[in-house]
DNA sequence: CAATCGTTTTTCTTATCGGAAAAATTTGCC
DNA sequence: GGCAAATTTTTCCGATAAGAAAAACGATTG
């Protein structure tokens, strides 16, 4: 009844210690530092940087808070990878309204750019109806980060586990959209929105979807 | 010669050690769990976790990645400390003008949520003033990409390599921010612009900052 | 071929890590 | 409040892996 597999000991190219290897290799090859140089620079061996690189080894937490200072970046950016496929040097401009529509009988969402494929961000125009508050959506969950500001018109922000939060024109948000939310028009108009996510946002319009993450 | 403090053993409490410890204690007690409990979730070693969270032990990669699991949190996010990172289900509101501001002779940017650290976008208000095209600022060359949406007036942006491209109330831009770019107010009035960054803009307005990190 | 540079392998010391006993803390009961 | 039982945490010790120093290996260049 063990809840966590436990790696003791992996020697596969594509266990997390490799994939981590991998990532403190290319974060010293950036630089255009041999081993001896971060060797210098860290204090550590050249043979536990080489170990480690090729994930042969599991580096202790004083180690690698010496590496980290060595190359000169945060602990936790040992740890989060940085790559998206967006091509270098790319550069797209939308005209108003050249958006992908989503439309339910609630909203609107244009996305922008819907043909640059794996963006860091995803920009979306919403128009929330002035609608009954009868049949409404469910929350809405999904990985990554979110960003929104109002337009035009005002809004009501739903967000699980808090009060309701009325946005008027210019008022922003930003939230961990894995926290349930749901937004509704809160005037007698439209409102308009821009809405930016970290990550595509996959989830269906309706159904609750229980894929519990992270409480 | 050497660059960084070796640590090599540390046995006082306020190392980075032993602070990493105290936060792998609280992370287990805000989940009311005990060492037992939690060393069945990681598979850890009730011993190893006493350690570990009194800085008395350097826990090792494989350890630490088995213990993010069993917590249930990223690996990254064992080393951002509490008041500095977007932590989940964090939820941040702010009214229209409250906002960082940052100014120059051609424009004012105004950062929203400044008070949340390490946000996976940086959400800025800009107006560029409507000026001469005498004194320019130079190309901005930043990692990441960059969303921009025009809310007011109307703009041209200038990108390396590219051919200026104006932009109207509506339009907006996807670009890898490290081509270099610039924006102006291209009619007679101020325009409002909306700038959403992957990574925090840390240039400064003018001098060539040479003290290049990953290129 | 020699020489230099970058990386890997070898050897040896020291630290991590798991298991179990000991100590400390909390809980239950009168 | 006090004492005993149960639970949580710490300490001790042996097996195994981390980590430093140095030698070996491979590639590149004069």
């Amino acid at each position: 009844m063990t809840y966590a597999a436990p790696p003791p000991t992996a020697d596969d190219p594509d266990s997390e210690r490799a994939q981590f290897g991998r990532r403190l290799r290319a974060l010293r090859r950036d630089r255009g530092w041999t081993l001896s140089e971060l060797a210098e620079r860290s204090g550590l061996a050249v043979s536990t940087l080489s170990k480690a690189e090729r994930g042969l080894m599991s580096l202790t937490y004083d180690r690698m808070l010496q590496l980290a200072r060595g190359i000169g970046v945060d602990m936790a950016e040992l740890f989060t990878p940085d790559g998206t496929s967006f091509a270098p040097g790319s550069f797209a401009v939308a005209a108003k309204g050249e958006f992908k529509r989503q439309e339910t009988p609630n909203y609107v969402y244009e996305m922008l750019f819907p043909e640059i494929r794996n963006k860091a961000m995803v920009p979306m125009m919403g128009t929330l109806k002035a609608h009954d508050l009868k049949d409404f959506d469910d929350f809405v969950r999904h990985p990554g980060q979110e960003f929104l500001i109002v337009l035009e018109g005002a809004i009501t922000v739903f967000a699980e586990g808090k009060a309701p939060v009325t946005l008027r024109q210019g008022d922003s948000l930003y939230l961990d959209s894995s926290r349930g939310h749901l937004y509704a028009s809160a005037g007698a108009q439209d409102a308009r929105i821009l809405v930016v996510c970290t990550e595509p946002d996959t989830t269906e319009p309706a159904p609750a979807d229980a894929s519990g993450s992270r409480v």
